[in-house]
DNA sequence: GCAACATGCAACCAAATGGTTGCATGTTGA
DNA sequence: TCAACATGCAACCATTTGGTTGCATGTTGC
C-alpha cells in the first residue's frame, strides 16, 4: 500500500511542520529546515529521510549544502485517495437511499 | 496537531483496509471487520481502537455486538488540510512567477 | 590554506507500535 | 436454560520509531 506510507510520513507533528514550511518557501537547505523544530540537526535529518522515503520530498545536493524540495505530486496522491474514499461512501449512501425509497413504495 | 493523528491512523495498511471496507459497506460489527485481515481478532480490535482515537470511526454497542461506523467528517478534515497545503504551494509558485516576470522586464 | 560550515554515518537508548495468547464476561437464539 | 457467540481486558514480546551523542568528511569564503 503506497498510500499508507505517505500518510504514515505525514502522521508526525514534526514532519508535518516540515512539509508546511516547504509549502511556504521551498527549497530549504537541510540545516535551515532543522532550525526551531525542537530537536537536533541529526534528529531532523532522520525525519527528512522519512519524507524522502515516502516521496514527499526530494534532496538535491549542491556543493556543501543540499536542498529539500517538496514533491506536490505525492501530496496529490494522498488527497485524491481520500477523495476517492469519500466518493465511494457517497455512492453507497445514495444506493441505500434508493433502497429505502423502494421499500416505502410497497 | 490533530491532523497528524489522523494521518498516523491512516498510515498503516491494515487500518487503511478497514477504512476502505467501511466506505463500501459500513456499518460492520467488530468481528465481521476483523475477518480476512491476516491478524487475530484482538489484533484487529487494537487497530480499530486507533481509528476510534483519531475519530475516523465510532463504536455503537448494540446488544452483544458493536457496530463500527465511519466518520466521514474526519476524512474531510484530512483531505482539506492537504488541499490547503497544495494551494499554499500554488500561491507561492505564482508569487515566484510574478517576481521572475518583473526581473525580465528590467 | 584553513577555519568554519553543511552534511553524513553509526552506535546507542527509551518509548511506542503491532502483534500474540489466555481468560473473563455479557448476550442471545434454539 | 445453556451453549455458542461477540466482546473486553491484561500480560507479554519483538520490532520500529524518534531521539540522542560523537565523530568523520567534503566544501567554501576570507
Amino acid at each position: 500500500m503506497i498510500e499508507a506510507d505517505i500518510y504514515k510520513a505525514l502522521g508526525d507533528p514534526i514532519r508535518l511542520e516540515i512539509i508546511k514550511r516547504l509549502t511556504r518557501g521551498s527549497p530549504y537547505t537541510i540545516t535551515e529546515l532543522s532550525d526551531n523544530l525542537g530537536i537536533s540537526r541529526q534528529g531532523a535529518r532522520k525525519q527528512i529521510q522519512v519524507l524522502v522515503s515516502s516521496n514527499l520530498v526530494q534532496l538535491k545536493p549542491q556543493g556543501r549544502e543540499t536542498q529539500v524540495i517538496l514533491d506536490t505530486a505525492t501530496l496529490q496522491i494522498a488527497r485524491k485517495f481520500i477523495a476517492k474514499l469519500e466518493s465511494q461512501w457517497e455512492l453507497r449512501l445514495h444506493a441505500l437511499k434508493r433502497l429505502t425509497e423502494d421499500k416505502t413504495q410497497n
